[in-house]
DNA sequence: TTCTTAAGTTAGTCTAGCCTAACTATAACG
DNA sequence: CGTTATAGTTAGGCTAGACTAACTTAAGAA
């Protein structure tokens, strides 16, 4: 009951519809690089002409930036709300597989479903509960109120979790690189921000599908340290942040 | 992705609205025993006419029947479909709750935004997941993999939960009198139905607001004995199915 | 360089779901 | 029994989000 509007999410309210316009746009550049209609309508199983409905409405609110023909680009803020909505959807498909114990296959649509639902305090609850689950695995027993109490200030009586410096969920399948803790592995999947930002961080080397590992971060994050190309290479965080990357867990 | 239909829910596919105002008709009734026009717009927060629209479309799904100016009955069709729908906000609420810790306060519009979502499966375990945390308190421990086989045959190691004969999950606030289980009081909300039916569990004292206790169930829930007015009452399984009744938790 | 074809856009239609403004029915009261 | 207030309906308008049909663009093949 009470059908009012959504929560706030930086003041931006975007229906169902948007947000997985969104989401699929984003998953497909982690994927592909670039999106296009194409992609898109065989994506989320409309015709091209809802997708070019869709992305003037989304250019009209400022998140993508589309020409008439060509790639459709994500704003800075587009992007942002892409990868909130992809994190949503995941974590919401790891609670149903792994805490409900769901068959991977049937979930997808649901977590597609449920995810325009999801509001910020339950994302971050269900990402915890997740990985509080995970780390204790099948086999260690746990009592509500070590949950509980792991929510509020971190703290896991089996020690599995506590206090990590550089703490990222294990439900996150891609996100920028200055999110990335030291020994994570990842693909370069696509650099945002504008042309000379682009330039400047290709010239580096940081060109789509390069594999890379992050060797360590300063105390907050500024800079980051990774091995690419057989190359170490330091990059500052207002840099890492324009790199979008493919966790991967080997 | 895939932005697909929903789930068959017995072949009828209701959208959101559909479903919030079939909702709220029968929280209504629960409540007041008849749902008006202007109690269902209320409710839901929107315009009357609104409401006179939405009641033509659930009138032409056969969901409610609709005669102008009079309070809206639920079909049979529609009393399952609206009880279903306030079971699966129930069970989300809960568990957004009593396993995440939320509190009650903020959770209510994020359950009946998440409920339209919910499948039948992930309903289920939804429902054990919390009856199950329930059961073991805040206090004993327990593994992921005793939830996991608890769901699979019921069987539990403590003890606590297994193999009840009569189970009706904590988080059900209403359902139809044939549900309970022997020691469990309730409210009488609404009689549904057709008007013999209605006038004769009437008679037998059925009426709205009257309060009784389940005394024990035949095997297969025929016939069933209940203690109602200082009178000690037994009715068939098929008359028990059109009494709608709020279980209080004393 | 022209032809062909796939990708993309435009225009127009339809449905769901909300709204306001204006009209109508019902019941309670004097 | 007529008046009046409240509940309810009808008519009409608006937006979002899908669709089809028809046209346009751009890129590769001949
Ligand atoms: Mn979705
Ligand atoms: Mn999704
Ligand atoms: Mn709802
Ligand atoms: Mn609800």
């Amino acid at each position: 009951m009470q059908r009012g509007r959504p929560f706030n999410r930086q003041d931006m309210n975007l229906s169902h519809s948007m947000e997985d316009y969104l989401e699929a746009i984003y998953n497909i550049k982690v994927r592909n690089q670039v999106a296009r209609v194409k992609d898109i309508s065989r994506e989320m199983n409309v015709r091209m002409p809802s997708v070019t409905g869709a992305l003037k409405a989304l250019a009209d609110k400022g998140l993508v930036i589309y020409q008439p023909y060509e790639s459709v680009e994500l704003t800075q803020a587009g992007l942002d709300h892409a990868r909130g909505i992809a994190h949503r959807h995941t974590a919401v498909r790891e609670f149903l597989t792994s805490v409900l114990g769901l068959p991977e296959e049937d979930v997808e649509q649901e977590a597609c479903g449920l995810e325009h639902a999801i509001s910020p305090e339950t994302l971050d609850r269900l990402l915890k509960l997740v990985d509080f689950i995970g780390a204790h695995g099948d086999d260690k027993a746990f009592r509500l109120s070590d949950f509980q109490s792991f929510l509020k200030d971190g703290s896991d009586p089996d020690g599995d979790m506590s206090a990590d410096v550089c703490y990222l969920p294990a439900t996150i399948k891609s996100t920028r690189l200055s999110e990335l803790c030291p020994g994570m592995k990842g693909r370069i999947a696509f650099v945002s921000g504008r042309k000379p930002i682009r330039k400047r961080l290709v010239e580096m080397g940081m060109t789509s599908d390069t594999h890379f590992e992050v060797l360590r971060t300063a105390p907050f994050g500024d800079p980051i340290e990774i091995k690419i190309r057989g190359y170490n290479l330091s990059l500052r965080r207002s840099e890492a942040e324009h790199v979008e990357v493919e966790v991967i867990n080997d």
